[in-house]
DNA sequence: TATTGTTATACTCTATAACTATA
DNA sequence: TATAGTTATAGAGTATAACAATA
């Protein structure tokens, strides 16, 4: 099955890339997964954010970076929305005073937990095509080629 | 497992998100695939142009943007690009005075066999962790998501 | 009227380098 | 010396809108 069913095209040189594939899949992924945030008021980049601090209340902006594989200067105006949003908050640090503790306010963690139910809903309504099975073994590759580059 | 091995951060709020995983693996993939370009002086972006226009010669500007979901602006200088190098060429359709038909030079073929060959080995070097298996189905589960996002 | 290629423009995301205050 | 947060800035990638030539 070389050709696209859709458009008579041949994408053969393409379709037989995973890196290519992954691209197009996190494209279509990330459609539904942007308008759910948007729902929310949010963008795809702070949910990352509130995710990770949500589970590691404490963390200083360099390690939520690097946690997310972003550079710290991105964190700055990241954090400075957020705390607008009042969802969360820079703690001075006891021990380090150059760093901050990151916090999700009491109206932070329930956003959470709404943006994240929708967010699971919306990927469900589109996953039909997914049982559960393919779904967990998806997720394992997926970690799995993540790992594998940490190692390089 | 809902902590990360490496950095003892929990990522249990990302890592079950297919969205998040497809966003994480396809960054890793993307530096194997961007360095393999890199080595033949080239970028992602213009190797999916000369991928669709090796196996679908004769395409317009706009059907290959159309084909790879881009913008038909962005095609302008991203040919521009290949016709400097000499391995595309526009040449003026017969039938329709307004639209060019894209085709690569000869010397533009052995460029995209030697590219493609250099890509196909750096991502193999990469998935020593996939067996033939895994590569089938994990291409034929990428296929689906992005046909699912095509009926919307 | 609609479409092709084109240009100018703007916007988002991200990385780099330099600064300050602390360590 | 090194690190945390910050700022300014620049680059890549992409989208939008408008225009001329052609359909």
């Amino acid at each position: 099955m070389n050709t696209d069913a859709h458009n008579g095209i041949d994408y053969s040189m393409l379709q037989s890339r995973i890196g290519y594939m992954l691209r197009r899949a996190q494209m279509a992924y990330f459609d539904i997964f942007a308008e759910a945030c948007a729902k929310e008021g949010i963008t795809p980049g702070l949910f990352g954010i509130l995710a990770i601090v949500y589970r590691n209340p404490g963390l200083t902006q360099t390690a939520v970076s690097s946690a997310l594989d972003v550079d710290r200067s991105a964190m700055v105006a990241a954090i400075d929305k957020l705390e607008e949003m009042e969802v969360m908050e820079r703690r001075k640090s006891q021990n380090d005073r150059r760093s901050y503790a990151l916090y999700l306010t009491d109206k932070g963690k329930a956003f959470t937990d709404r943006l994240n139910r929708t967010v699971i809903e919306r990927e469900s309504d589109f996953e039909h095509f997914l049982n559960e099975d393919d779904r967990e073994w998806l997720l394992k590759i997926l970690d799995r080629i993540v790992q594998a580059k940490k190692g390089n």
